[in-house]
DNA sequence: CGCTCCCTTGACCGCTTTCAACAATCGTGG
DNA sequence: CCACGATTGTTGAAAGCGGTCAAGGGAGCG
């Protein structure tokens, strides 16, 4: 666990290895997952002081951890450093929206074709070959993240694959057909 | 309209009255509702040099318009200003994963229960009167920001009618029961 | 009065969930 | 290095919920 909803938010983190996911526990029990965090990106800069979702590995991760007081200190003092930040959130804004459109009433194999090609520009900023794309975390996070059961996650990941448009390798997927993949996404 | 999604962000906006409406138009032709900008809020600073969605006017509506470079000059040489934008991005971000979670894997009723209850403290912080809440928007508005048809929109609220939880009336609701609301909504 | 637009309601269909069993993978200890 | 148990992933069958399609009200307006 890396920081939890409600706690105060005393530090920040930035995650420097693996993949951290962040979510929130509905009433009902449910979780919804409301995003990855990789390599290179901060967490934990709430709109007040206490944090307003939980974090946690999904595979073995690294963080950094700063104190906030000086780690906002720092970034007031250091303007490019600001417009990072600045950038950061707004791009992670922008996902944020990505999910909702995904979130909304869509068929599951739409859902998880679309975050196959998502994920995979996200790594492709980081890594490359972007052909396989690596998926470390677990396929409830997946189902969790798009709103789908595990079964039903499961059972497009088979369907993906079955039709030659991916090709499915331990930790991850290989695209053999990306248009076919972004016809599917569309749907 | 706003400013539309796709098209050169040459501008950055900030409304100063009304109510916009942020959206996007999936590739299948639905529209999904990613948020509403209230006076104050900055619209039309995307990750990259397009926007990211479309922005238009849900009511009668004010909005001011800068010249983007001329902007980001401005701000970067202005560190509390700059501040003050990455304060509303995180916020931004913030609404977003609530919805995110009101968006998930939900029941009807509970979407709508909880659209009910949220709305109705938006309107506390302006009006009052908590237990008649305005609905002014259509059903269509509805069902896109909830990831509804507008066809269960409706059932659902006739259903929340017929068991004396809610009484509907001409733009709007009055709630009747609100602890057993809160109980859908939290299902 | 009649038109139009929106909301409501019904019937049916299909996708996803649920429940359950089975397979595979991983970690642990012998 | 293998055996075993625990966890995770896959697959099947059946049921439920919301979507789609379509028809039937109502309210507002000229």
């Amino acid at each position: 666990m890396i920081l939890a909803e409600g706690d105060p938010a005393d530090f920040v983190f930035n995650v420097t290895a693996g993949v951290a996911r962040l979510f929130r526990i509905l009433p009902n029990g449910q979780r919804q997952i409301l995003g990855f965090a990789l390599p290179g990106d901060f967490l934990g800069l709430p709109p007040g002081d206490r944090y307003r979702f939980s974090a946690d590995a999904a595979v073995q991760a690294v963080a950094c951890r700063f104190p906030r007081q000086r780690f906002i200190t720092f970034a007031e003092s250091h303007p490019p450093f600001l417009r990072t930040l600045h950038d950061a959130a707004v791009r992670n804004l922008d996902l944020a929206h990505d999910q909702m459109t995904q979130l909304g009433p869509r068929r599951a194999d739409a859902k998880v074709a679309g975050f196959v090609l998502a994920i995979r520009r996200r790594w492709i900023g980081l890594n490359d070959s972007s052909t396989v794309v690596p998926l470390p975390m677990r396929r409830q996070d997946l189902g969790d993240y798009l709103g789908l059961s595990i079964a039903t996650v499961s059972r497009t990941f088979t369907l993906l694959d079955r039709q030659r448009v991916i090709l499915i390798v331990p930790q991850g997927v290989r695209i053999l057909d990306p248009l076919r993949l972004e016809q599917i996404a569309a749907l």
